[in-house]
Order: structure tokens, then sequence, then C-alpha cells
DNA sequence: GTGTTATAGTTGCCCAGTCAAGTAAATTCT
DNA sequence: AGAATTTACTTGACTGGGCAACTATAACAC
């Protein structure tokens, strides 16, 4: 019943409680909320944000996924979701053929300004009201010094077990 | 209120950004890393942990929602795939026949052991070292704040702290 | 008792996103 | 130049989990 020693701390194990819980709970209010008031999911309003900041209004799939911490296969089938709501277009990208940018179309920045209020109030009644600015600080720098690799071991080979 | 009539404030934007990519990255490499060492998925994991840390090993499906922060059906599902392992059983609950208690099995309590190592130092080099104790009491009771619903939810939602 | 409503789970259907394999253009090697 | 390799996606197969509809039990009304 007790814990062991090399265990993890009381504190460690509720903040490991408290980032389980806020993610997955976060990103599925954001979702609904935008949802509701805008028939828009937060991925595809993420990636058309990260498009209208972009030089040109546009970005190449690799730079879509890079920005949304998805794969690049995850970001083609957004932007297909996109393009077939005619929010993006793709265009061949003149110096390098292999691939297309993604560029943001007239339609997909009218509608990203439409749900843009929703979103931030969305964001302020679900996350930035409950935060002084003391913890905002904290909570910025904490949350993205975790996750990445501590340094690369990626050439980690097979467990010992087959 | 604040001094921005429309936006967000740049720390705000920060914050967003950063928190987004944390929702993605962590709960990834996470998983990953419990894969890779013991072939078992992270939700599987904590499920097992769950109900290690409940009375007599046994909880109800909604209580493994709940404590997953999923929908019960989501729940059902992680079940069977444990059941289907045997790590856990279900049993029909004497007091209330229309649903089952999830009991842990031998099987269960010893998988969970042995993947606990795995799992505590995969949190702590992802997520535990790189935090300071500030950062670790902020992070937790801002995380802790975030996202439920601010109008209709219980305030049993704010944990207590000792 | 019978009928009605509420509760606990389960299941079918769907969607987002991952991985691995495939394609095509670009780059490097010889 | 042509072959080999690397890069930049795309696609097929799959998985996890959500929603809504359904089943079975329980509780309440009469």
């Amino acid at each position: 019943m007790a814990h062991h020693n090399n265990g993890m701390t009381r504190d460690e194990k509720a903040l490991m409680q408290a980032l389980s819980r806020a993610i997955s709970v976060v990103p599925r209010v954001l979702d609904a909320d935008l949802q509701r008031d805008q028939q828009l999911p937060l991925t595809d309003y993420f990636a058309l944000t990260y498009l209208s900041e972009a030089e040109g209004q546009r970005l190449r799939i690799n730079e879509v996924a890079t920005r949304l911490s998805m794969t690049i296969s995850g970001a083609t089938r957004t932007v297909n979701r996109l393009e077939a709501l005619e929010l993006v277009a793709r265009e061949r990208s003149a110096s390098d053929g292999r691939g297309a940018d993604v560029v943001l179309t007239d339609v997909g920045l009218k509608r990203l300004k439409a749900a843009w209020p929703s979103h931030r109030d969305s964001a302020r009644r679900r996350v930035l009201d409950r935060l002084d600015a003391n913890e905002l600080a904290v909570l910025t720098k904490a949350l993205n010094s975790i996750g990445a690799e501590p340094d690369d071991f990626d050439s980690t080979d097979c467990p010992p077990q087959s």
C-alpha cells in the first residue's frame, strides 16, 4: 500500500495526474466549443491560423505538420479536409516540384476571421481566465520544456525478449 | 478586464501554443516509451494503476472512465482490451446487476509492477526532471484549474491540497 | 403487481491521426 | 549523362476513442 522509496513523490504523482487530465480534457473542450460555434475542428482552425501568419500565407506540408505537432501524413489529411472546403489550395511549388505549397484562400481567411472570436473566448473561459500572470509565465515555460527528447537516442534497439 | 480589446496578448498566445504543443507531444512520447519497453499502451497502464489503487482492486466501468477522463464507451473498450489480455476480469456486480466490476487480476498486477519502473523513468526523463520544485507546484495547480466548464461544473473539480 | 423512467454498459458507425509502403521529384555519385 | 540515394509527400490499412442508439437492470409511480 505504501509508496516505495524509489517511486515518485506525492507531488510528482499529482503532477502527472494533473497533466494527463489536462491532456485529455483541454483539447476536447476547446474543440467542442469551436465545433459548436463555428463547425470547425480545432486542428483545422490551428492550421488556418499558422497559414495566416506565414509569409505569403503559404506553408509547405511539412511546415504545417511541424506547427501542428503531427506527422506529415496527418498534415496531408488535414490539408485535404481544408482543401475540400476550399479554405486552402495546394500549389505545386515552383522551386521544388516534389511537394506543394498550401495556400490560404480568401474564403479560408474569412472563415478564420469569423472563427477567431469564438476560439479566443473559448480559450479565455477554459484556460486563460483561470491563471494569474505568474502562473501563465511559469506554465508556458514549463510546458515548453517538457515532452521533447532529452537528447536523441533514436537508435534504441529491440528490448531483450522477443 | 485587461487592456486588450480584441486579441490575446503575446503571452497568452504563447501559452496557448505551448499548451497545444504539450498536449500533442507529451502523451505520444510517454506512450511510445511504454509501448517500446513494455508493449503496453499508456491508457491501459493508467487503467491498471487506478485499479491497483482502488479498494479491493476493483472499479465500476464508469469510475474507470472518470479517472481516465474518457467516455464510458471508451472505458468499455479499454477494459475489453485488458480483459482479452487477462489483466482484468469483469464481475457482474452483486449489488447492481446492470453493470460489472472490473477487477485487477494477479497477472494484471504483475504486469503493472513490471511496467511501473519503465513508466516512472519515462515520466522523469520527459517531464519531471525538467521542472524545479516551484514549477512543479505551479504547473500542477494550473493544470488542474483549466479545462472544465466554468459555468455548470461541480466545485468538486477543484482539488484541495495538503 | 404493471407501467414508466432512470441508470450502467455495450455496440455500430464514424473520424482523426499513426505507421509503413509507395510514388515522384531532386540531389549526389561516378 | 545515368544510376543511386534522399526528400516530400500520398495512400492503404489500422487503432483509439467519441457519439448515438440499443439492451438490461433498477427504481419509482400507480
